[in-house]
Formats: structure tokens, sequence, C-alpha cells
RNA sequence: GCGGCGGUCGUCUAGCCUGGACUAGGACGUCGGCCUUCCAAGCCGGUGAUCCCGGGUUCAAAUCCCGGCCGCCGCACCA
């Protein structure tokens, strides 16, 4: 792929109108990290906030946001397996000093396949294979974990390790069952939130899309297998297509998407839980409400030696883009009780929830008592053994038992049947303990951010026009006089002062001629334009402007704070 | 990390090969002013460059050499 002109542009806008550019310029810049500008943040927050209405004020009784901190301390990480998961096998040469991923090296130089052994493995097989520095043929030292996990202290203390956390998923897990239980015990229940992640890339690339620190959106969307409660919600979408390759067609060789409705992926089974299909489709209909067409959306099943080391299911949603073809904007996965479990598992906390059933379910069952006086005298201190014995034997057994004989021998002892009684008791089951299994959407800002200014500029006549959903645009309309004439700059002012007062970010500009002012506000993506005239001093309308047609239409001044609301609903 | 290509005002770029007249030129933007009754019109003035950084060669380096940083593309990994 040759140089091509759309994600130029968003840079060379993106640079110019204050969007984003790199972070530490003035030292020569970094690798990974970005720097957002006025506008810039200004729409990160508007596309935060149409993922906000997608997934949460719409799902607000299934849905709940929370916020938890950046750095962890180590058990959390041990827990999640991203201590010993997150990493690459990095083996230094002794000689120049350079460092080379242990498994590829292997796997280049001796064609076997090594991956997931153990850092010990690959060193003894460098050892045994004599491979040497590609590079320079020196020496090359242990193979060592690198984690791609940034790592810090926790205070003034050597050993208190923290961690900055690669996704924000712990931080839902942690504190799924206080939340569970504010929000009334009720399943199926979502833990949503945004922030900033770090990942210690190795070498980031592709301008914004590959960055070392940057910002997620994702819930963890917690339900009961056995009854995961999502029929209502199908019942909506279950008609709606999706675009997407299964891992096995992509085994098969297959690299164009099937368009399937969502009814028929389940029943085929090729999205496995219901809901992990639901949510797919509402993120291609928030992806789309960004400006990108269906067609270019697309999911992608990763095949399992490509998943993460806690998902039994992924899918990838890809979105085209002109440089860098499909770009992934999302990661789908089913987490199954991994993540549960684990932490259980480390905090040796009970983190399964307990679900009344409907009706209490009541169990018939025989059990075995023993007469304690009868015991006691004969046994003394051997009566307690000897009743534990006893109680845990299977009491069809003892009954037939019992029914023969006069004496049973229990570890070495006679016991007459006097002192045992077996008895059918019922049992009630008034519900179960569960540990419920996570579906994952999880969205990448800074991706999304590209996404949109990517499908968002249009060349027209010579100038460049955002044309990104009014929703995300970071001003919602501008107002101009059409001459600098007081009168007009007047009326233009107190029109700018009262949108403002009603919290609408509007621009005010009066420089240059009306043309100059419309071609600024079109390349920061301002949707509409007002434009005080002389008509305006004398009947009180106002031309508004549209930023994609350039048509324009007269209203009442005192109308376009309701014509702006209007236009900006969902 | 490796290989290929590249890095000059806010942006795009001229100059680099063939070292010196470069006090680094232009366009656009931006700022101030004039003009202007609807699409970057015109005029005047201002602003703005560590020539990516460090070292070397040379009387002399944006230009040649070495190292590093950063970017793009390919390999790998990922939201």
């Amino acid at each position: 792929m040759t140089q091509s002109s759309a994600a130029d542009r968003v840079f060379e806008v993106g640079k110019r109108r204050g969007f984003f550019w790199q972070s530490y310029e003035i030292y020569g810049g970094l690798s990974g990290m970005y720097d957002l500008g006025p506008y810039g943040a200004a729409m990160k927050e508007n596309i935060i906030n149409e993922w906000k209405y997608y997934f949460i004020r719409r799902h607000q009784e299934i849905m709940a946001e929370i916020e938890t901190p950046i750095i962890g301390p180590e058990i959390v990480y041990a827990a999640s397996g991203h201590l010993e998961s997150f990493t690459d096998p990095i083996v230094t040469c002794q000689n120049c000093g350079r460092k080379f991923r242990a498994d590829q090296l292997i796997e280049e130089v001796t064609g076997d396949k090594v991956e997931g052994k153990s850092n010990d493995e690959l060193s003894r097989i460098i050892r045994e294979k004599n491979i040497r520095c590609p590079i320079c043929g020196g020496e090359l030292g242990e193979v060592k974990s690198f984690n791609l996990l940034f790592k810090t202290q926790i205070g003034p203390y050597e050993g208190s390790n923290g961690y900055v956390r690669p996704e924000l998923a712990q931080g839902m897990f942690l504190n799924f069952k206080r939340v569970y239980g504010v929000m009334r015990e009720k399943l199926p229940l979502g833990l949503a939130q945004v922030g900033r992640v770090g990942r210690n890339e190795i070498s980031p690339r592709q301008g914004m899309l590959r960055l070392r620190e940057f910002t997620i959106m994702e819930f963890e969307f917690f339900f009961d297998p056995q009854e995961p409660g999502h029929e209502k919600y199908l019942e909506r979408v279950k008609d709606k297509t999706l675009r997407l390759i299964s891992a096995e067609d992509r085994l098969s060789g297959r690299s164009e998407p099937r368009k399937m409705m969502l009814s028929e992926a389940l029943e085929t089974g090729i999205i496995k839980t219901p809901w992990l299909g639901y949510w797919m489709v509402v993120s291609q209909e928030f992806i789309r409400s960004l400006g990108v067409p269906e067609e270019n959306i697309y999911f992608e099943e990763k095949l399992p030696e490509e998943r993460a080391h806690y998902s039994r299911q992924t899918f990838d949603q890809l979105v085209k883009t002109e440089r860098w073809g499909w770009v992934e904007v999302a990661g789908h996965a089913y987490r199954g009780d991994y993540d549960l479990s684990r932490h259980s598992l480390y905090s040796k906390q009970d983190l399964s929830i307990f679900r009344q059933f409907e009706k209490p379910f009541i169990m018939k069952k025989k059990v075995v008592k023993v007469n304690r006086s009868i015991l006691g005298k004969l046994f003394r201190e051997k009566a307690g053994e000897i009743e534990g014995a006893l109680t845990s034997m299977n009491p069809e057994v003892l009954k037939d038992l019992v029914n023969e004989r006069r004496e049973i021998e229990v570890n070495g002892f006679k016991v007459p049947t006097e002192a045992v009684v077996i008895e059918e008791v019922e049992e009630r089951e008034s519900g179960r303990k569960v540990i419920p299994h996570v579906v994952e959407p999880s969205f990448g800002v800074e991706r999304l951010l590209y996404v949109v200014m990517e499908y968002g500029l249009k060349e027209k006549e010579d100038r460049l026009i955002l044309s990104i959903p009014p929703r995300l645009s970071p001003f919602k309309i501008a107002i101009f006089p059409l001459v600098n004439d007081e009168r007009l700059e007047g009326m233009a002012k107190r029109i700018f002062e009262e949108l403002k007062q009603s919290g609408i970010p509007a621009l005010y500009d009066d420089s240059g001629s009306i043309g100059r002012r419309y071609a600024r506000a079109d390349e920061v993506g301002v949707p509409f334009a007002v434009t005080v005239d002389f008509r305006s001093i004398e009947d009180g309308t106002v031309t508004v402007r549209y930023r994609d047609s350039w048509e324009q239409e007269r209203i009442g001044a005192s109308e376009v704070a309701e014509f702006l609301w209007k236009k900006l609903a969902h």
C-alpha cells in the first residue's frame, strides 16, 4: 500500500486545526502517545457520549457505570493471568545487546512450533540447538519474559509492586458482587467503565491506531448461563444482519464475511452465546451512528491460538480504513466464568451469587441418625469417630444392614442396630449458587476518533469539509454577521450569548469574508451556521446554512436553540 | 526489534545529489487594518523555521559521514 491521501489529510487537519498530535513534541516526540487538542478532546467526549447512549442509557435497567483505579496491586494481575500471559519471551545477545523474540527466533531456525513453552524450556532449546544471534553471531543469554504491563511501585517500600491496568475488566470483576448488591441482586447485569489503560507495546506504529496509553470503553456483562434472560432483548434484533467470518470459515480459507441474521448465527452455533450476539448487533448500530456504512464493518472470529488467555470465543469488530485496511475497533469476548473464578481462588472470597428459585425445590432424602446416648455409653471417647463413620455411609446400604443384622461393624467396632436410625427428611433447595458468565465488548476510543475523522473528511471544491455526524461535532453551530456592520454584529453576538447561556457549544466569527468563515467552520465539522444579514434586523429572521449541502433556510432568530435540539436528537 | 524510505516556519513544500552567495525561499494559514449584502475574492502590514537531536569531516554543513530519536511501509503483536 502506498501513501494514501485520506490518512494524510486526517493527520494534517488533525494537527493544523488542533484535534490531535504526537505527545512530547518539543522533546522530539514519544512513540505511542498522543495529545488531544480542544477539538479532539470535545470530539472524544462526544464519541463516549454516543457510546453511553447506545449501551448504557438505552439499557439502564441492566447496566451500571463505575470507575476504578488505573494502578492495581500485583495480586490482581497474578489472578487475572496478565503477569503470566501478557508477555513475550525475549532473549538478549551477550555480544551486541540486541533483543529478539525468543519463540520467533527458535521457530525461524528450527521450524518447530514452540508457542506456549516456558522460558527455561526455550533457553534449553537455544543451548541445545546452539542458536546464536542472527545479526552478529554472538552468544545469547537466558530467555526472559518481556511483560507488556507497565510496572511501578506503590508507596516507598520495595516489593510493593503495582501495575497499570492493560484493560478495564479487572475493576469490574473485583467490584461485581458489591455492585450486584447495590443493583438489587438482579441478573443480567453489565458493569461499564470508560478509562485509560497502558500497554508497554514493543513497537507502536500507525499514528493514533496503536498507542501505549489509550482510552477504552468497555463493559462486562454478567449473566446466569442457565438462565441468561436475553429473550426480551433479542426480540428487537434477532432479524438484524451481521457481517461475519467464523473461525471455521477462516480455516477453510474464506476471507469474505458472510451476511447473516443474528438468529441464524445463534442457531448454527457460530456465535456461542446469545448475549454476545445481542451486543454485537448493538455495536454495529453504534459504529454506524459514527458515520461508518454497514458494508465497511464486519466481525471476525479469532482462532483459538489467537485468543487471549481468558477467552472462550472472541470476535474482533473491524472497520475499513483507507491506509491501514481493516482495523479492529472493538473486541467482543466471551470470557465465561474465568475471571470471577480466578479472583475467587486468589482472594479466597466467594464471588458466586445465590439465585433464588421461583418456588423452593423440595427433595426427599434419607439421612443417617444415631442415638448418641447409646454410642456414648458403649464407646466413650471413640463415640465421635464412630458417629462420623456411620453418618458418612450410604443411607440405603446402611438401611439394608440394619434390617438384616443386629450389629454393624464400623472401624473395627461392633455397633448395635438400635443405635442407628435411617430417617427420611425433606430438604428445601430455595436457590442455587452461580458464578455468572461474562460477555465483554471493548472499544478503543482513539481508534474510533481516527475512524470518525477519516470517514468524515470530504473534499468539496478544493475545500476540506469535516462531514461528521452533528452529535460528534466539537461545535454545534457557528454565528456570523454577514458583514462587519455594528448592527449585524450586535445581533449576532446576542444570539451567540443566548446559545452560550443554554450550554450549546457555539462559535462566533467575524474575521475575513463570509465565505472564509463558512470554510473555517466546515473544516472543524460545525454542522450548522447562522448568518445575520440586514433582513434579520428588519424581521428577526436569520439564515441557517447546512455544512454538508451548503443549502440555506430562514428561521426566526429566537428559534435557533430549538432548531438545534431537533437536529441533535437521537 | 529487524529491513526499506523519510524528517526544513502552524501546514504543505523549495533547497540536499554537485558543501560557500541561505541573513534558509514560496504558498496557504494565522494576527492587525482596509474593503466586502452569502461560500477560503482583493489590497496593505505583521507573525512565524532548534533545517529532528548529538557527534564527526571541512576554512565552511540544511547539504557529506556516524550514532540516536521520531514517522511511514513490510514482519510480529494488539482495542
